[in-house]
DNA sequence: TGTACATCAGTGAACGCGCGTTCACTGATGTAC
DNA sequence: TGTACATCAGTGAACGCGCGTTCACTGATGTAC
């Protein structure tokens, strides 16, 4: 008795692999296309099965949008929940860290998100918006909990911050998944760089409003 | 003699009046879609000719796409030049009333450098990239010209803060965009706080490197 | 354990459609004399 | 001014192609007894 002569998989486990291997080569061939230009047809191909059998794990071209925006946001909320995690004394060296790492171990995830965010499918920009509108809320939270605002910072103020640190994230991320390697070190600087300006402004910001 | 008996126009304005028809009805058909997903025949359509007659002025698609960065990034440096020789006291306020009366005045442009700065055609996207860095460059040049940075600024890190604005604006427009009227003054007051955020950052930044 | 039936992921032919592009053309406008 | 020819923006038929979607099917896996 051998692995060999076991059966590869249950009917469910196979139904499963095979609908993950429609989702990774979607990501492929968006490496450096649109979504709304990505056919129903190729990407069964590439998954490795006929065009039919799509329909089989996805209602439509739509319905699988909507999924790989499910799947790069788990990226992004995962990125977060690390950055809470690890309360480094140097904050922003910290979380830039987090940011290069996650953005360097899925590419695809970031590339998409940052493609489709005006992109032309309507119910993938959609997806994309309020995980976005999550994300900032969540930083906003994470802000007013942090040690250093001992003096009692109103809240839409640091919506504000919050705002602007997501922007000009949003910007490095697209920054990293464009420089060469040999630069990526000045991007990184950079990055650091806006997250001190935004948070030396909140400072001032905060003794203006006294 | 009247008006109505003189020819309608020479050969070489009716050529060029449907050459701005094929740019103005391709900005129509883009407000809500992608230009990857705009096919020739579409444009040509709605352009009021057939479509081979396209050929007479494009030599293709992206070659109309990228007619399109060029009308649209006009209306870009127009917004730059007029911030410019409009230095009111106080200069937050308007900037940001420039900024808003242009996207107001051209959605359409705005709306297509927004969706396409990463979108899927290639040739669009580059020349977007290459308009915006020219556009960061120009303001961090002015941010070095103002009254206001007595203290011999580095102009590195004006670059910093060239770059953060740019990216915030260019959220803050997207949000115009998307905004129905009623809200449009809330974000008109977030992006106002949002540059002097980053200007005190930079007063700060300053007294720091000091 | 063995048998008979149900389930269902994946198949393959077929459909009608809009696509970009070619080609030879038309006929109004422009130009040379 | 009148005539003969050149130019060229726009036409319309035709092409081969990939598209999304339908449908009846196959055959391995799962289940009930």
């Amino acid at each position: 008795m051998t692995a060999a002569l076991t059966p590869v998989a249950t009917r469910a486990e196979r139904k499963q692999r095979t609908h993950q291997a429609i989702i990774d080569s979607a990501f492929e061939q968006l490496h450096d296309r649109s979504f709304a230009s990505l056919s129903l047809r190729e990407v069964a191909k590439s998954a490795g099965i006929v065009p039919t059998a799509f329909y089989r794990h996805f209602a439509s071209m739509e319905d699988l949008g909507v999924a790989l925006v499910d799947e790069s946001m788990r990226s992004l909320r995962q990125m977060l929940r690390d950055a809470r995690r690890n309360p480094t004394s140097d904050l922003v060296t910290g979380t830039v860290a987090i940011l290069h790492r996650r953005v360097r171990s899925h590419e695809d995830h970031f590339r998409f998100v940052l493609r489709e965010r005006y992109g032309g499918v309507p119910e993938v920009r959609r997806a994309i918006a309020t995980e976005l509108r999550l994300f900032t809320t969540e930083l906003s939270a994470d802000l007013a909990n942090m040690p250093g605002w001992a003096g009692a910072p109103i809240l839409e103020d640091l919506d504000i911050a919050a705002d602007l640190m997501v922007s000009a994230m949003l910007t490095v991320i697209q920054d990293l998944l464009e420089v060469d390697i040999a630069r990526e070190d000045r991007v990184i600087l950079r990055a650091q760089q806006q997250l001190r300006l935004i948070a030396l402004g909140m400072l001032s910001w905060r003794s203006t409003a006294d």
